[in-house]
DNA sequence: ATAAGACCTTACGTCGCGTGAGGATCAAGG
DNA sequence: CCTTGATCCTCACGCGACGTAAGGTCTTAT
């Protein structure tokens, strides 16, 4: 059987079979006085075996490997493999996560140029440094179930909410008053809405406001003061 | 500021920003006479984004086209590679079910030669033509809640019964005996436990069966006479 | 006999750099 | 001022698994 026919067979090109060859992979069984190439019985199954094998991932040589020593323990190579691809998942649908998140940003965000692109990457991966994976699946799957609509109107309300801080700041009200204590269970609602109640994220939200600052935490929200002023008008509720 | 020390900032090598230059990506500012690249504000910013988008996986084509012209819709690059992105993972996802059947299927079998490994990955691939790619996510569901030791039990069952209506067959039983309609019946509570009660992967069973031949889709466990007969059988019992 | 098709070897391109080789330049100490 | 070590330069090959010519030889059908 030539090449071409081989090929065929197999779904493979001519190219490739030549280069099975180059490395070793696959020599014909013999060749003609011109040169041309001869496969047997023997190289069609050896090909076979190879484009499984390839179908699973293995690299060319790991196929040799496999192939040249049969006692070679095939189900530690398939363990093997098996570990690389999930690594390789993990990786991909960490990757889909952070682009998932991006569209949707997106998509809210009026301005999008390039800036606030960068800046929505550089938040994700801020946040991504503070909470766990399983804590951003978490999120992820809580987005989903409030919806963009809801999360919008949630944003709105934060701004009203702050802005309201902000005047009786600005005022001298009291932290302990009761203007004060019901902003700040409006303040305690919004965020126990973002949390789920998991009190690990809570933690997580705390730790990123403290090592980053209100400003960049918030993706410029709120600043230092108007939270210091709300955390004693939460201390003094306690 | 000199290539060893942005490298250094963006954790990069100083091969790599040779490498951005020569692409297109990132020129320096300028040059000393001696011809070191010297980079400025704009250039650390610029870098800045290019490694960000690296990190979504865009190529540094892409990379360069969407920093080029601002204007370009950066929201369909994201949606582009939020597209390739799920169907690699779809692919790998695939891959990961093979290699976690053949995993399993290795451990259950004594015999662990490239062979049966080989024809081990041949069933996967006639199963994965018949299957909808819902169902076989159904079966190794299926597959996991019942466990692997009845699974096993199970094809010790098959052998039993398979047995017991060969030697039924041979000795000219009538298929609509009361023997044989008890076989019968422990034959359809065996694919039931299987399909579990999918009336889809049961039709799916059914066509490979008839496209394939008893032998084939059954591993070898069960031939055409005997099928033919159990058929016949079942026929006489509706 | 001739034309079309199959075959041969050689070799460069892909992508994102790593890893040298061989030499020029720079900053700091003796 | 000279040396030394760090940094810089360009040039170029390497990787993995082939694709894609280019330019020539062989086989097969008419």
């Amino acid at each position: 059987m030539k090449v071409g026919t081989l090929a065929k067979k197999a779904g493979l090109t001519v190219r490739t079979l030549h280069y099975y060859e180059e490395v070793g992979l696959l020599a014909p069984a013999q060749r003609t006085e011109a040169g041309h190439r001869l496969y047997g019985a023997a190289e069609v199954a050896r090909l076979q075996h190879v484009v499984l094998l390839r179908q699973l991932g293995f690299s060319l040589e790991e196929i040799r490997a496999c192939l040249d020593q049969p006692e070679a323990s095939l189900a530690r190579a398939v363990a093997l493999r098996l570990a690389r691809l999930e690594e390789e998942i993990a990786l991909q649908q960490q990757l889909h996560r952070r682009l998932e998140t991006i569209a949707a940003r997106l998509r809210a965000a009026e301005d999008v140029s390039i800036e606030t692109f960068i800046q929505t990457i550089k938040v994700m991966t801020m946040i991504e440094k503070y909470y766990t994976p399983e804590q951003l699946k978490q999120l992820e799957e809580r987005g989903r179930q409030i919806g963009e609509e809801r999360i919008r109107e949630a944003e709105g309300e934060w701004k009203d909410l702050i802005a309201e801080v902000r005047a009786e700041m600005e005022k001298g009200t009291d932290p302990a008053s009761e203007t004060m204590q019901r902003l700040a269970a409006r303040w305690q609602g919004l965020i126990q809405e973002f949390t789920g109640g998991d009190p690990g994220i809570y933690q997580s939200l705390k730790t990123m406001y403290q090592q980053e600052g209100p400003a960049k935490a918030s993706r410029g929200m709120v600043d230092p003061e108007v939270t210091a002023y709300m955390v004693k008008a939460m201390q003094a509720g306690e």
